[in-house]
DNA sequence: GTCTATACAATGATAGAC
DNA sequence: GTCTATCATTGTATAGAC
């Protein structure tokens, strides 16, 4: 399958590939949001191919089984979905640091909020997939950046709170907008508005985040 | 069905009901593990009886079917999810009322991870049953919460924030420790202290939210 | 590359003996 | 109440024509 999409002898293949990765685009978009709703188990390849506008065999030609679309699906947003945190620079401003750090995870959550509920499917079913990269890349990110943020705080830059449990306060705010949508639509009465919602949100995401950790001279909780 | 667990003259109704309400408990708390880890379409029946320690057919001698299952668990754990948000007093301090919320909703995510990872799977899946609790009764707690909130703004007691979007603000951070408790535990590195490690984020969302609402004069962002 | 037809396994649910 | 056996349906994947 791979070679009739390469035997083709007149400089053209380009234009044979072109056909090739516009159906895999399509049948990645249809895996993305199918993957996202039910799940790997509860998503069927008959409810993909036909999201994705083609017959079930023919979907299978591009990918050789339902895992394969999955793994490849999962694959092509994890390096985007991680990205953000790497950007924390130690030797900038603690504060303008994570204002653009939860910016930036903000955003990420509103553009692309099927990627974060493929993830949230993927933790949920126990991370069958994703273990090695939680435990082994993404631990190492997280280490390292909690040391850069215990950094501001021993030198007073910062309320002492725990790094690791910020990181996950940030993580839970942002992608929250994405993961539950549904629910966040609901009940605001705004359906269709989970981007704008999530725009909105900003404003108190950042006044309770950095009026919490940059205030001098807390009052006692 | 219902009859032979009826059918009783000598007044021991209970011992055989007492059957009957425990096995419903192992099916109820099978059901709720599977349907928690993959969603209603990827749980399947086989998997819930055999983890309840029954063949399939007793098991569907006790719900009908697997949609039954499903509802039974979804509305056994409704009404404890929804409760504490409603104990928001107006007439209470804000600061101490607060307090109490987040740390009421932080134990219930600590106490039952499965419902909680149940609701989100429920939610990720477009909400299908819960849509009218969602836009009816829950949509009408958080609105008259909100207004609580917003008083408390308006008499200058905490910090100008959208409050709608604070109540999502608490709910995602308190919700993550069990909807991605795989994740928090694969990064901290420390498996199995899912709990322990909700314990000890109190600390640090008490800090960054109670401060973050209640700091006086606060530095603008 | 794309389709129809189909093999084969998994799943939801029921029948009927005990 | 609980089981074995079974059936209808759906789901994954492949064969083979075009």
């Amino acid at each position: 399958m791979t070679d009739s999409a390469r035997q083709n002898g007149n400089g053209t293949e380009k234009k044979q590939t072109r056909i090739q990765a516009e159906n895999q685009q399509k049948i990645s978009d249809a895996a993305l949001e199918t993957f996202a709703e039910f799940g790997f188990r509860g998503a069927t390849i008959d409810v993909i191919a036909s999201r994705a506008g083609m017959s079930k065999p023919n979907m299978l030609y591009y990918y050789r089984s339902k895992k394969d679309i999955y793994l490849a699906v999962l694959e092509n947003t994890l390096k985007e979905w991680l990205a953000p945190l790497a950007e924390l620079d130690p030797d900038g401003d603690p504060k303008k640091e994570l204002n653009a750090y939860i910016r930036s995870k903000l955003e990420l959550s509103r553009r692309h909020p099927k990627a974060s509920r493929l993830f949230a499917q993927e933790i949920l079913n126990g991370a069958p997939n994703l273990q090695p990269v939680l435990s082994g890349s993404l631990k190492d990110l997280v280490d390292r950046k909690c040391a850069v943020i215990q950094g501001w705080i021993d030198s007073g830059r910062m309320a002492p709170i725990e790094p690791v449990h910020l990181i996950f306060m940030i993580w839970a705010t942002t992608q929250h907008y994405a993961d539950f949508q549904v629910q966040i639509e609901a009940v605001t009465g705004r359906p269709g508005e989970g981007t704008v919602l999530a725009e909105e949100a900003e404003d108190t995401l950042l006044k309770v985040f950095l009026n919490g950790l940059f205030t001098k001279n807390p009052e006692s909780a």
